[in-house]
RNA sequence: GGGCGAUUAGCUCAGUUGGCUAGAGCGCUUCGUUUACACCGAAGAAGUCACAGGUUCGAGUCCUGUAUCGCCCA
């Protein structure tokens, strides 16, 4: 069968924005990406897509994530695996939260007026509408997932994981209450992780507070940051080494403004003044006021001296008398209600009205702020949930995992010889993990909000009772009647906490999921659940096993069979600051509810996408890149190409963000300026680069508060970097162009051992670019696996092969079937890189039907996509046939320079005189250096050289260029002197190399033969230039 | 303060157990369009591999120190 294409049939240019649509609802109506378990012992690859939240739109750094899992999948895929990529959004809570209040209270609306149910309603649809616009993106990237398995982490089979993870942790005593210190972030009312706290430098200042001793017998001078937080001061700390402290010891002050009589105690951990190698000690006066209540480290010495804990701010961090401060004076009335900055100074005014404002110092130091909100945080006391991360059930666990070689210092290995496996690329960041481990505290996973998993508790306050033990949560005594203690059911556990100062004992029962009866027969009995939810990371924690229906795959549609076949995932591909947040309480979970069990084997951290300047694309710098945009100008191909192309080992990558001039359409570099701040961003207003006058305004523009309008309309943000991906996928179909009007009817038969020189040259190369493609994936090598592609479509087939088969694939049917086999083989290497490009040509190559080669195994598919990657046998590798096109294309490079540099017209033929030992070869590719460079003729050259030749070297004989238009002998003598003064210099260098004793006795024998080899090519070389020298004189 | 990393052509980056006479893309210079592709082709210029020591026959690569920049954790 054969099949005549005219040119006509396929345009000139690939145009994604034509073609992608269709492509994406091929796959779409094909169900591809969907995976169901495989029969016993079939192949399996899986990977949990990050879910990113629903709070916005995805960015370029989400689209480098997904393309280079998606490039895993569909590698894998097309390798004959059973690939299950999941996946689905996360619905973030305090990030949500945070950006749903602000557009109510854009319409004027609190969160609290709307009240609990209707705010999470209107949470929810915000996530619907965020969602779909994050799935439609990643559609658009051409991300092949099972999406018939999307999932959400509030949706009904995550949430069944939630609840009984929890009702397990508690029932196994690794979930406790507590009222400690926590990060309290004032503007959204909510508890903090310690790693949603960012450290940010302030320039501040230290204030000097006097602070009269109680007898009357003169002062101590306390250093603060924050005065306000006095009013809660329960004692002065000094350091027992301090030569003041024996004729303090014992004695008390009196605290100003309140009157609070508070003792003087010694503590190690206070800063003597002037000690060496501390910074803080030269702002230090030995005097620590200590605020147990809002601040850690006095916390602890708190603990240490068993003071007194007073709160004097409400949850908003107002000062307050109403959590926990009663002995407020009439003199302390006044600061009640205000703001901390207010209140800061107003006791910095009071002090210094009163005479005991000593000084007042500028002081930098860093002080933390809610990543959400970035207001500062408070050290606030309050009651929360907390999962004893440290116990060995969780922390050893997720130690345990590690790779050995990967782990620094002893491990015993003795007792769980078959722990673990988890390797991280790039290795490095085991460190990370190792250490956050090593450091961990427990974690915090209460938040006062109102999106998210609700704490499945119930509480009850009753009156203390003697027998009651008082330790934070212990399970009732045996014969206990307080309510629900004494219900025998294995979905609810109950536990009490007794507090002797208030004479109260709490009763907490914890149900476990799908039990509305248990949770309705503690409303009946006076219990009230917990207000508070989880903690997002508490969710997708479990995300590796939620999705695929832990812990009853039976009860949801289609999760049988997911959990045993895909979990645990081959690989997470994520970037490195989640490798603390989620990578770790991942392994915990996944280990401690299935059994030791490792959610992935591979860790692979991503880089970060950076602006030209090498800073974080952000939204405030109005510096990001929306992959949409990108999509619709270069395509998506193009994207991903760079995204695969960017990836590479190292930490950051930065890629230069252009701007598209909305009078021209043209990309052009903005003018940057500085701000306030020190980030270099787009200057607001922008003047139009080609269109006189016109103006823009950018995207910084708009945050700084330009208004674009139709005379000043807003420029979006490109790169230019994304061009080199548009041209690669142009030159792939134009590929595809060239071989449809040049393969007529390609040969059924093919002996291999008869092809072209151009052929088995061709051959071998594919066979190496697939090695080199598979070894780069296979270790996370994105950038390698994009350059390999990159190089064999453009340098090897299409500036070579192509070029070299133009005079004879016409006639020449097994090569128009080497041709067509080749170039399918090379849409299946570039598939999971460039899938949409590869999609478009693949029915265009089916047409011809059988493309398997002997040793190149390409069975037919009805896409791309589900194409099988080929199995190449060793023997399509051929190294005669690489050895002699290596020296064709040296000689070709020569006879081009020459030309070029002598001005040779380009339709000018010339003719080549070689000696016998490159004239064979000459001669066997008469037609392709024709081709290439025009040469008609090519003749044996005797000793002598003719004038008016021009020459140069090649394997050590002198070769012959008859111009016929003659060559400029003096530019001509001098590019020949160049040529040798540089052979000479190789010459000398080889020759210092060999003469070293040293280098010829102790360098492998096989580098010294090399060397002297190169040495004997560069004589022979210097001695065929010297001689065309001389025959030009 | 602790940890990790970066510094290679004007720009963005490769360079995997030391063998380099250091590569690619973009940009730049010259030439070329009835040619699959001008989103193209051909040729060219351009680098004391941050700096200073050390190990080695041999260092962009390994070691030590210095400088600058970045990220993570406190």
């Amino acid at each position: 069968m054969s099949t005549v294409h005219s040119k006509a049939s396929l345009p000139r240019a690939y145009t994604p924005a034509e073609s992608e649509p269709a492509i994406r609802q091929q796959w779409r109506d094909a169900g591809l990406g969907h995976a169901e378990p495989p029969e016993a012992g079939g192949a399996c690859y899986s990977i949990v897509l990050p879910p990113p939240n629903v709070t916005s739109a995805l960015h370029l750094g989400h689209a480098l994530n997904s393309t280079l899992q998606d490039i895993l999948v569909r590698y894998h895929r097309m390798r004959g695996a059973a690939t299950l990529w999941m996946p689905g959004t996360d619905h973030a809570g305090i990030a949500t939260q945070s950006v749903v209040e602000k557009r109510l209270l854009q319409s004027g609306t609190r969160r609290v007026d709307l009240g609990r149910e209707a705010f999470v309603d209107r949470a929810k649809a915000w996530k619907d509408e965020y969602e779909a616009v994050i799935l439609g993106q990643l559609r658009e990237l051409g991300a092949s997932c099972d999406w018939d398995r999307t999932r959400f982490t509030m949706d009904p089979v995550c949430t069944v994981a939630v609840r009984h993870a929890f009702f397990q942790l508690f029932k196994d005593d690794l979930i406790e209450r507590g009222k400690r210190l926590v990060n309290w972030d004032p503007a959204t009312q909510t508890a903090l992780a310690d790693d949603e706290v960012e450290m940010e430098e302030v320039a501040g200042h230290m204030w000097y507070l006097r602070y009269p001793l109680d007898d009357g017998g003169g002062h101590v001078t306390v250093a603060t940051t924050r005065p306000e937080t006095m009013l809660g001061d329960t004692a002065v700390a000094i350091n027992p080494a301090d030569p003041r402290a024996e004729s303090l010891r014992g004695r008390s002050v009196i605290l100003p403004i309140v009157g609070r009589r508070i003792p003087i105690v010694e503590d190690d951990y206070v800063v003597m003044p002037g000690a060496d190698g501390d910074a803080k000690a030269e702002y230090a006066t030995g005097f620590l006021k200590v605020t147990p209540a809002h601040d850690p480290n006095d916390w602890d010495i708190g603990l240490r001296h068993d003071l007194e804990v007073i709160n004097i701010m409400a949850p908003d961090a107002t000062i307050s008398d109403r959590h926990g401060w009663e002995d407020v004076s009439p003199e302390a009335k006044q600061f009640v209600g205000m703001s901390r900055e207010a209140a800061r100074e107003a006791i910095v005014a009071w002090f210094k009205d009163a005479g005991l404002l000593e000084n007042i110092r500028d002081y930098s130091h860093s002080v933390g702020h809610s990543y959400r909100s970035h207001v500062p945080i408070e050290p606030y006391l309050s009651d929360q949930w907390y999962v004893r991360v440290t116990d060995d059930r969780l922390r050893g666990a997720a130690l345990r995992s590690m790779v050995n070689d990967q782990y620094e210092g002893d491990r015993d290995q003795s007792d769980r010889p078959d722990d673990g496996g988890i390797r991280f690329t790039p290795p490095r960041y085991a460190k990370t993990f190792q250490q956050w481990h090593e450091n961990l505290r427990d974690w915090c996973i209460s938040r006062q909000l109102w999106w998210g998993h609700r704490i499945p508790v119930w509480t009850l306050e009753v009156p203390l009772q003697d027998d009651l033990p008082d330790a934070p949560l212990s399970p009732p005594p045996a014969g206990c009647t307080l309510p629900m203690c004494d219900v025998q059911d294995d979905a609810l556990c109950v536990r009490i906490s007794a507090d002797r100062a208030d004479d109260t004992v709490r009763i907490l029962a914890c149900v476990d999921r799908d039990r509305p009866d248990l949770e309705a027969a503690l409303g009946e009995a006076g219990f009230e659940q917990d207000p508070d939810v989880l903690d997002t990371w508490f969710s997708s924690a479990l995300w590796p096993m939620s999705t695929m229906g832990w812990p009853d795959p039976s009860a949801f549609p289609d999760t049988e069979g997911l959990l045993d076949a895909f979990n645990p995932t081959n690989v997470l591909c994520t970037a490195r600051e989640i490798i603390t947040l989620w990578v770790s309480r991942m392994v915990m979970f996944n280990r401690y509810f299935l059994d030791g069990r490792i959610p992935f084997r591979d860790v692979y951290i991503h880089p970060m996408v950076q602006d030209g300047h090498g800073q974080k694309m952000s939204k405030s710098l109005g510096n990001g890149v929306d992959p949409r945009d990108i999509i619709h100008s270069h395509g998506t191909d193009a994207l991903r190409l760079v995204m695969a192309q960017i990836a590479t080992a190292t930490q950051d990558v930065r890629l230069g963000v252009d701007l598209v001039d909305p009078h021209s359409g043209e990309t052009f570099e903005p003018e940057f300026i500085m701000t306030s701040a020190g980030h270099r961003v787009a200057a607001p207003v922008q003047k139009s680069p080609s269109v006189d006058g016109a103006e823009m305004v950018t995207v910084y523009g708009l945050l700084a508060g330009e208004t674009p309008d139709d005379a000043r309309p807003l420029a979006k943000n490109t790169s230019s970097r994304f061009d080199v991906g548009r041209n690669f996928a142009n030159k792939t179909w134009n590929a595809v162009r060239f071989a449809l009007g040049r393969i007529e009817s390609p040969a059924t038969e093919v002996d291999m051992q008869s092809l072209s020189l151009p052929d088995r040259w061709m051959c071998s190369r594919l066979a190496a670019a697939f090695e080199a493609a598979e070894k780069a994936l296979a270790e996370y090598r994105f950038s390698h696996y994009a350059e390999v592609v990159y190089d064999i479509v453009w340098r090897d087939f299409c500036d070579w092969y192509l070029e070299a088969i133009k005079p004879t694939i016409g006639k020449d049917q097994s090569q128009q079937r080497v041709l067509l086999s080749v170039l399918d083989a090379l849409l299946r290497l570039l598939h999971p890189v460039c899938p949409f490009v590869t999609e478009a040509a693949w029915p265009h190559l089916r047409v011809f039907g059988e493309r398997t080669l002997p040793g190149l195994e390409l069975p037919d598919a009805d896409m791309a996509a589900c194409a099988a990657w080929p199995r190449i046998a060793s023997s399509l590798r051929d190294e005669n046939a690489e050895r002699e096109t290596e020296r064709l294309q040296r000689l070709v490079g020569e006879v081009r320079r020459a030309r070029s540099e002598n001005d040779v017209p380009v339709k000018a033929e010339i003719a080549l005189l070689a000696l016998p030992g490159l004239i064979d070869l000459a001669d066997a590719s008469a037609d392709l250096l024709a081709a290439m460079c025009r040469i008609a003729e090519i003749k044996p050259r005797g000793d002598a050289s003719p004038a008016g030749m021009l020459a140069f070297a090649m394997d050590g004989e002198e070769v012959l260029l008859d111009l016929a238009g003659g060559v400029d002998p003096e530019a001509e003598s001098l590019r020949l002197q160049t040529k040798a003064t540089s052979l000479e210099g190789s010459i000398k260098a080889l020759n210092g190399r060999l003469s070293n004793d040293a280098y010829v006795q102790k360098a492998p024998a096989h580098l010294v033969e090399e060397t002297r080899s190169q040495l004997q090519q560069a004589e022979a070389d210097l001695a065929a230039t010297q001689a065309a020298i001389e025959a030009l004189s």
